[in-house]
DNA sequence: TATTATGTATAAGAAACTTATGTATATTTG
DNA sequence: CAAATATACATAAGTTTCTTATACATAATA
């Protein structure tokens, strides 16, 4: 991969979000989704991707539910009520890492 | 510690451009300065820290100068010629990172 | 006098990831 | 039409980074 290592830590955050925002969505259409908006600069690897999925479901915020589409398998996740509330601490706990790390980076921006 | 996830895989990046803003600092100076910049939000424990600095000496990238203070030991660090072009990088990676993260939780703001 | 602050260090374990491999079907290309 | 690529999921071994706990030592403060 060509992810520096400054991606470990934030694979859960990016998943929920893209749950929270498109309803529901199977594991390969979650890499293809973040490849796009990333310019392919972020390749989300099956290695991290399914563990975390199950992760995520065991720890019951998200849901699975199996479809055969093409005679192919599909294992659609969605948040869970739970999964829901919690991706808005998620997303708050995201933007104050990135503030923090703009504010290690570039201090001299912070009056903006 | 109440750091989240997030700030795994960052710390190198932190240390290297702090050095390169400081010219040279000491390890515990180090977890007091982070702690100052992001308002006790990120508290960098000595487990996490002293491990990092030893990595980056022995890859080159940091040298490190032993003062006496107070009849209290110092390790100043500072970036090597190669740390400091290795910097650049890191830092380039980072706003990559922070670019694409925006990118995925916060599409709309796109075109800002 | 005891706690906190300053200062460095390491070892055991947890967590998140990479890399490699496996299985299977559908589509595209040479 | 055969081979390669795309679609789709899964896991196991190993690596890296971090947490947690512990250790040692001096200075300042309560």
């Amino acid at each position: 991969m060509k992810n520096s290592q400054l991606y470990k830590g934030s694979l859960n955050t990016i998943i929920m979000k893209l749950l929270e925002e498109n309803g529901k969505m199977y594991g390969y259409e979650i890499t293809q989704k973040v490849k796009a908006i990333t310019l392919g600069e972020l390749q989300i690897t099956e290695g991290a991707l399914y563990p975390a999925l199950h992760k995520l479901e065991a720890e019951g915020l998200l849901d699975v539910e199996v479809e055969k589409v093409d005679n192919r398998l599909r294992k659609y996740y969605k948040l869970t009520e739970t999964g829901t509330k919690e991706t808005v601490n998620r997303l708050a706990e995201l933007e104050d890492f990135i503030r923090n790390m703009q504010s290690l980076v570039n201090p001299k921006l912070d009056a903006i």
